[in-house]
DNA sequence: TCTACTATGCAACAAAATGTTCTATAGGAG
DNA sequence: CTCCTATAGAACATTTTGTTGCATAGTAGA
């Protein structure tokens, strides 16, 4: 029993075009009227879909806030690893929706249980892929297991994310370059061989 | 000529309802409406007050948004004055509207000039008082001139502001402890003497 | 192709939120 | 006491938000 096709087409060209709504003018002009007319779809049509505005923003957050898998690459050496995770990391808050959209998921997190969820998710998601990266620099012998692991983990995803969503700060290679060096002269200092 | 003591009475009763509509249910509930509702001040005065429903947004978060500002302490050491400014900092981010405040503030500053402002100017002002720490333990030859001391003030700053935004993690004082620990150890690794 | 099903568009509507304007009143300044 | 002005309140227009009924057209299955 397969989905009418239609249904799946209104929600997905509603979307696309909430997500660029909410992009570019915020959370507060995510609305059946504005999807409607950005669309052409009627204003009762998107009410069957989505039945309060809640809902539709809700729909419009979770469409853009599944992380994109990444690739690992933990074959070392660290500074290498770190680099190219975190390198993927910035690109996705530089060029992808998620960095524009990430700032209102924050503030809807702040009272709505529903975005908090996205979005520790979607942090639960980038700590791990980073502390792989860790794990396997301890695995290899490259750093021992007694450097602060969780607290370089934090640092590494922190940085970025606070210079872009609350500095508005350019994220570029040089100054990425600069990140990774501190973290990985960390790592080495921290660790006793 | 001083200003007629209705208008501040008015001023300061209807943003202080705004500000807790802002805190307790978001951005999207702070209505000329809603705050006549909360203080039983007549719809028609406060549309007098501000015109429409953006400067009152502005309002309420500009009146809350202004940095308390933090008596220096930099007469070291250093690991004593980083810990106790950022103790500041992070008590300011536990206990006052600033912390609830702030992530509706992150994303209105992402299609919002205003509010940028508002947040950039706030942050510069952190970022000083951090940088005359370092600076101090620079002029005490705690540590030299070498270390990386932009990098340290962002990743003082950022780490708990990330974790308590983002990550909707406890900032508490073992938190604190650990991370004053690492910022002091980076500086003085990286120190030449 | 014929039929049953259902998503959509549209119009009409109700309800609520959003602005605007006028007037009477009451508080403040000199 | 008098002038000035901020407020409350009501009346009003406008826009937004949400609901419902119906005709149309796309879809699936026989």
């Amino acid at each position: 029993m397969k989905e009418d096709p239609r249904l799946i087409a209104t929600r997905q060209t509603a979307l696309d075009a909430a997500q660029k709504i909410l992009m570019d003018e915020g959370v507060l002009h995510v609305t059946h009227g504005s999807v409607s007319k950005a669309t052409g779809i009627s204003r009762s049509t998107l009410y069957r879909h989505w039945p309060d505005a809640r809902s539709l923003r809700d729909a419009a957050f979770r469409r853009i806030a599944t992380p994109p898998n990444i690739p690992p690459k933990t074959d070392g050496p660290l500074r290498s690893d770190l680099r190219w995770l975190l390198g993927v990391l910035m690109g996705a808050l530089n060029d992808t929706p998620w960095g524009q959209i990430a700032p209102q998921v924050v503030a809807a997190a702040s009272n709505d249980a529903e975005a908090r969820l996205v979005i520790t998710e979607f942090m639960k998601d980038r700590f791990a892929s980073v502390e792989a990266v860790f794990a396997a620099a301890i695995g290899r012998g490259e750093i021992t297991a007694d450097v602060p692991v969780d607290q370089l983990i934090e640092l590494a995803v922190a940085a970025p994310y606070f210079r872009k969503l609350i500095r508005h700060e350019a994220l570029d290679e040089d100054w990425l370059d600069q990140h990774v060096d501190l973290l990985c002269s960390i790592a080495k200092t921290n660790s006793g061989h």
